[in-house]
RNA sequence: GGGCGCUUAGCUCAGUUGGUUAGAGCGUCUGGUUUACACCCAGAAGGUCAUAGGUUCGACUCCUAUAGCGCCCACCA
């Protein structure tokens, strides 16, 4: 016999090995079936499980087994992700204090490249357990890293064909420099926070230079004004009409010297500051930017000012070497000390940082690689159209649906302001640009061409640029995408499972990832495939604290394990918990006592699964029961009714990714329905086999993409089924219609008498005597009139049609039935008629707004018929309820 | 500066074509070992659905404004 206590650790790892052991995850390139394809989202190689892993494994394993028990082949191909910079920084870290090495880089690419490789090698191992823990449903015979040769090549010819289109180009611009990891990143991996600054505001050119006023400049960057180039002014404003054009030489108090033009540019806001702005070309992009734009007219050539360890070049005298905090502060204390420093104002500063070292971003001019998103020589749908068009269709034609879609209003904008992406990165961990250069020649391929003298770039390609391919790379036949002699079309065509399972159906993660990974692989995708990656994008929230702040790695003591919850309370329970309450984009709050809640409707599952086969093995129960429809009883038509409906909901919510709503529905179907009615109302003699074990059935195939353990485990102890629940099929509704309004009624007595005895205080074991006049209905409450009598604790149950009020006794009415329990001195007449005052008081409020209403002839008028008639309805049976409650409380 | 979201019982949240006397879980209170389950059962208390207007016969639901909270984007130096 089972134990009392369901134990989730003592079962959960042998199921996922019996499910792994008999292939119930891999899928079949060659079925018939229709496919239905996830590409999981690949966890960092190095990193351990955490809850945003686990919320997105239990999203994507839902909708896995869902669909594959709906009869789809489904492919869930899972993968780890190399994590370039991430990994990177970690193992040089690494190095230098386990190995002793202060600059690990000095160990040359190849070796520290090997190290890297051999770090991840071992812990790739970690995240993979991990995932199974989870219950996750992949494909492990497919699994992918995004280092792997095939996704290699893939990077390659996406890099070769865009440079031939001319989408791929070098040039040196100001690009993000993170000093920290010293390495380029694109705009989207700067954010913005903001600190408190100070607004310097100092003379820059004097009213002798001028002939008329000075001119200030404010600036909160001063150190970089030491390689101005210009002076920006807004053409239309007056002030500065006569200056532009012309050129100055400045000296700063401790000697330097540069010369400025004075250019106007419409960018320029008249309104800010003195409306003069200075230009430092090679520090900021906007100025860069302005340069370009005027450089014709401008004298000076620009001047680096902060090098790549953001320290002040030999260019600056007496400030070479100065961190750049230390040469705005050399640089300010000059202009005060000479009397040029007008103004300090403290003001709220947007400073851009990296997303991953989270330290200062420099911006620093660099020759560097970019991907045009703007020229138009991308064929879709017959149409020559830029990246980013491509990008807005097929979001905007529905080919790809974002969930919820309130995203794909902020995809567009993201997209509409996309500039060049800047894909090269100076570490050594990932893709390297497959771009050789031999003096002034530049070959593109897969490998260095013939001949002397070739060297490969230095840079590798942003990650993202590699992962932007993971949805088709991962397809492809690792043997026919290495081999150099064929193409990358032909390795589409000999790829069985590109050609099954691509496009993929929905691609599930995290909202704060859309632009980095979704974007992108809708770029790479539909560029190199002429298909989209996916068709729905489902994007989940984050998993927060009790009250609400997010968890961080900085503050352990906020964060919850997966692992330890799983340890704790079974990984069934954990995915309720992340999943029921919450839908598409939401974040959601996580706590023990919710997962614990969930933990017990596991436990709640399993007793009354235990009932069940308590009464099949007492009965000798083998076989399935075939379900005879012709005879059932009130409950068995009740319960079979709810069934139905569940059956429906639960796959439509399902069907809908309303992942949330299907676990709140079968929660309350199989408490509420099934445990507290239908199987106490089983306890008698006369329990329907065939029925309960029907139920039992679908309940356990209905949880089972939710909580995939506790479900297969008792179905290994239900009789008459075949295989593993895994492999079941997904339920659909039984024929025919069921009646279950006498049931209905009798949970209303029952819970109508439950109330009455407890406001009254009679003792629970105590059992009473009730008098029911049935009116119309009688019948029905003859035929359960047994499990009316054991459900609410009854002596003697009187039944009639109608009869005399009965003085003295506690009463209620319920859907026109009148309920009785005459045992004198049981009841509190003061309390009872306290109790039928304030009901009575209550209905006739609500017969007041019925009848209100339905005198307002507008409303009569106005509302469709069905809702009238049965707002008429309601008041009748208020009306009636209420006469009969007004001859209770005068018989009292 | 632009955009978006949230505000429903003490707490966490459901409530999508506008028609329920507004629901659940946890917590609280009362009472319980009744042929699975105390990780349980029965019963109860608790809400002017943020605020103010509007549309409508009818608004938690639609519109407008306000407040509070939160998020994203952004080259005012």
């Amino acid at each position: 016999m089972l134990d009392k206590q369901y134990d989730a650790k003592a079962y959960e790892d042998a199921i996922y090995d019996l499910w792994e052991k008999a292939g119930a995850f891999k899928a079949d390139a060659n079925s018939d079936k229709p496919p239905f394809t996830i590409s999981m989202p690949p966890p960092n190689a190095t990193g351990t499980l955490h809850l945003g892993h686990a919320v997105m494994l239990a999203l994507e394993d839902i909708m896995i087994r869902h669909r594959r028990m709906k009869g789809y082949e489904t492919l869930y191909l899972p993968g780890t992700d190399h994590a370039a910079i991430a990994t990177e920084s970690v193992v040089i870290k690494k190095v230098k204090e386990e190995e002793g090495i202060p600059n690990p880089r000095s160990l040359g690419r190849e070796k520290l490249v090997e190290k890297i490789a051999h770090f991840v090698e071992k812990s790739q191992g970690t995240i993979r357990s991990q995932v199974r823990k989870m219950g996750t449903s992949c494909d492990w015979s497919r699994e992918g890293y995004t280092m792997d040769p095939a996704l290699n090549r893939c990077v390659n010819e996406t890099f070769k064909k865009m440079y031939n289109d001319g989408l791929i180009y070098r040039a040196e611009r100001v690009i993000n420099w993170d000093v920290a990891l010293q390495t380029t990143l694109a705009d989207d991996e700067v954010e913005h926070v903001e600190r408190e600054g100070v607004l310097y505001t100092f003379e820059y050119l004097t009213a002798e230079q001028t002939g008329g006023e000075p001119i200030l400049v404010s600036t909160s960057r001063p150190e970089t004004k030491l390689g101005d180039a210009a002076l920006a002014v807004n053409p239309d404003d007056k002030r500065y009409q006569h200056l532009i054009g012309k050129d100055f030489e400045v000296q700063w108090p401790s000697g330097q010297t540069i010369r400025v033009t004075v250019i106007a540019d419409h960018e320029v806001d008249a309104e800010f500051g003195s409306g003069v702005v200075g230009i430092t070309p090679f520090h900021s992009k906007i100025d860069y930017d302005m340069w370009l734009r005027h450089r014709d007219d401008i004298t000076a050539e620009p001047i680096h000012v902060i090098d790549e360890q953001g320290k002040i070049t030999k260019n600056i005298k007496g400030f070479e070497g100065l961190s750049v905090f230390k040469a705005r502060e050399k640089f300010v204390e000059e202009l005060r000390e000479s009397g040029r420093l007008k103004e300090e104002k403290k003001y709220a500063q947007q400073i851009s940082i990296s997303y991953r070292s989270k330290k200062p971003v420099e911006p620093l001019p660099k020759l560097q690689w970019f991907v045009d998103v703007n020229k138009k020589v991308v064929d879709w749908k017959g149409q020559k159209m830029s990246l980013k068009e491509v990008m807005l269709e097929v979001v905007k034609s529905k080919d790809v649906t974002i969930l919820p879609d309130r995203f794909e209003k902020i995809y567009f904008h993201w997209i509409e302001n996309l500039q060049d992406w800047c894909i090269s990165r100076q570490i050594w961990w990932g893709h390297r640009i497959p771009v050789w250069h031999n003096n002034e020649e530049v070959y593109v391929g897969n490998q260095a061409p013939e001949g002397e003298g070739w060297t490969q770039d230095e840079d590798t390609l942003d990650t993202w640029f590699s992962s932007a391919t993971w949805t088709w790379s991962t397809l492809l036949d690792p043997e026919k995408a290495t081999d150099p002699s064929l193409s990358l079309e032909e390795i589409f065509k000999q790829s069985p499972d590109y050609q099954k399972f691509h496009s993929t159906q929905v691609l599930e993660t995290g909202y704060d990832i859309i632009f980095f990974w979704v974007a992108r692989m809708i770029l790479v995708t539909t560029y190199m495939t002429g298909s989209v990656p996916f068709e729905t994008v489902y994007l989940h929230g984050l998993i927060r604290t009790r009250d609400g702040s997010k968890m961080s790695k900085s503050k352990p003591e906020t964060c919850i394990d997966p692992l330890e919850v799983i340890e704790q309370y079974g990984a069934d329970a954990l995915r309720m918990s992340m999943v029921v309450g919450n839908g598409p984009g939401n974040d959601t709050r996580l706590y023990d006592e919710k997962i614990k809640g969930y933990r017990n409707f596991t436990n709640k599952l399993w007793n009354a699964s235990r009932f069940v086969l308590g009464i099949f093995e007492e009965k000798g129960i083998t076989e399935a029961p075939e379900l005879d429809l012709e005879n059932l009883s009130d409950a068995d038509e009740w319960i079979l009714g709810k069934l139905n409906k569940v059956v429906v909901e639960t796959d439509n919510s399902l069907m809908e990714y309303k992942i949330g709503e299907a676990g709140q529905l079968l929660y309350d179907f199989v408490w509420n329905d099934f445990c507290d009615w239908y199987l106490e109302l089983s306890k008698g003699d006369k329990q329907n086999l065939a029925v309960l074990h029907h139920v039992l059935k679908n309940i356990l195939t209905l949880l089972h993409p939710i909580m995939p353990f506790v479900t297969e485990q008792i179905w290994s102890q239900l009789p008459g089924v075949d295989g593993m629940l895994i492999r079941a099929d997904f339920p659909t509704p039984l024929e025919g219609e069921f009646e279950g309004g006498a049931v209905e009624l009798m949970i209303e007595m029952v819970s109508s008498i439950r109330s009455m005895r407890s406001e009254n205080k009679i003792e629970a074991a105590q059992k009473i005597p009730v008098t029911i006049y049935g009116g119309s209905i009688v019948e029905n409450v003859e035929r359960n009139k047994e499990d009316i009598i054991r459900l609410a604790r009854i002596s003697e149950l009187t039944l009639h049609a109608s009869g005399e009020k009965m003085p003295g006794a506690a009463a209620d009415v319920v859907s026109g039935v009148e309920i009785y329990i005459p045992l004198e001195g049981l009841v509190d007449t003061e309390k009872e008629k306290e109790r039928l005052e304030k009901e009575i008081a209550n209905l006739k409020k609500y017969i007041a707004g019925l009848s209100g209403k339905l005198s307002n002839e507008n409303f009569v008028k106005n509302a469709p018929e069905a809702v009238v008639v049965g707002e008429k309805e309601k008041l009748a049976e208020a009306e009636e309820k209420l006469g009969k409650m007004e001859e209770q409380i005068k018989n009292l």
